[in-house]
DNA sequence: CCAAGATTTGCCCAGCCGGTCAAATCGCCG
DNA sequence: CGGCGATTTGACCGGCTGGGCAAATCTTGG
């Protein structure tokens, strides 16, 4: 009978426990019950961000009842963690793509495209991280100043090896990685905003072909050597 | 399940009265005192957003009690719609240099410069509005969808003027507008990760330069004629 | 079928937070 | 100085919300 210890690290009782969340779930139907939840979760917080979900929201948008949902996560907080957590490699995936040996304008096509298609197909994770570094990254910044930096350091050496063989035209490598993030995550993060004064969003595919096409034109255009 | 306000026309009663907030104030130290209110709910309302603010942090933001803040304005829902309110038109007003009979690309640089500026001076503002857009503009959605959305139309005309006398290369004029917004604001909302990334910001005034030199570059350079 | 563990839920609670109110104080003007 | 409205605050309240608990129910290996 030792239900609750408090330890804010994880238990070291467990060996095998790499997962995020930290409760019990050892069977399939425990295991499907928590993704339900974060998935719900993640609709939930990018919806109303951090403190206006209500945990009893997010159980009935899991269709289960709130001690129910607190049973598989602890609290409130570790299920947004837990969420955070989650969300994060689909976040940090795409730029594994832009490979040295590849050309520079192939390579960063795709990289937009890959991230304007991921605004459409998952705009609630694009704007729950939003949210959260616009409130200062309180879950986030562990991450963000060390692997996020990592990359983007290897990233830009790319691009900057790119723009020393005369292959593209010479840009700050971060700023245009800024402006990829910024441009591509705005159509999910403002999708109000964008439905409202354009009159459609990525959702309309036809949309989505002419804003990846802008995209590429505003963006790339004028880094031809 | 957000209060909507219902008080969609102002208030008939009081003749002389423009001002957003409905409290009594009509001394001088009362107008004082609602500008400190102002000033330290944007502050508070941009870091924690709107659920994770509380009244009593913003009172002693402003050095005064929780219910000398309610005497000035009713609620906390009141406060948080005069301080969008205040900021709209600080957020609006760029958009009016994007002349017709200026040449293109000095209005698109300076409306750049200014955004950026305005990024710089005031990211409050910029991420109180990002993170009220987010959540999907359950104040500010007539604003978009109106008068947002009247000033968007007229200098999209403007600029595909430009583009059918052939002074730049066609582009959707909208698309390049959400592409300026996107990325002069992302400076501003997301600073924490440009701090952690890029080991700096717009406070930094060499930043801020080379900043504004990457963007004119990324955003305009393909768009010479 | 049974015991052990996993899951589920009804019930409860303590603390926090927005908001009220009456009383106290201040500032201004005749 | 006196009075009156503007301002300020301490004390308080009711509702909501995160979370705890133990009993009830379901699953599953043996």
């Amino acid at each position: 009978m030792e239900g609750h210890e408090v330890k804010a690290a994880g238990g070291a009782v467990e060996p095998a426990e790499g997962e995020s969340p930290a409760g019990p779930r050892k069977t399939r139907i425990g295991e499907a019950n928590a993704v339900r939840i974060l998935d719900a979760a993640l609709t939930v917080f990018s919806a109303y961000g951090y403190h206006g979900a209500r945990v009893e929201q997010i159980a009935a948008a899991a269709c289960m009842s709130k001690p129910n949902l607190l049973y598989y996560f602890r609290s409130k907080d570790a299920l947004y963690t837990a969420v955070l957590e989650r969300t994060l490699d689909m976040w940090l995936e795409p730029l594994r793509g832009l490979d040295a040996s590849r050309d520079p304008f192939d390579a960063l096509s795709e990289y937009i495209a890959v991230k304007l298609e991921a605004s459409r197909r998952d705009p609630a994770a694009s704007r729950l991280f939003a949210m959260e570094i616009i409130q200062g990254a309180p879950h986030l910044s562990p991450v963000i100043s060390g692997r996020l930096k990592c990359i983007v350091d290897a990233k830009a050496a790319i691009i900057e090896s790119w723009i020393a063989e005369g292959r593209m035209a010479p840009v700050d490598p971060r700023h245009l990685l800024f402006s990829i993030w910024a441009t591509t995550q705005h159509y999910a993060d403002f999708a109000v905003q964008v439905r409202a004064v354009a009159g459609s969003d990525l959702s309309d595919d036809d949309f989505h072909q002419r804003t990846l096409a802008s995209l590429l034109t505003i963006l790339l255009g004028g880094l031809r050597p």
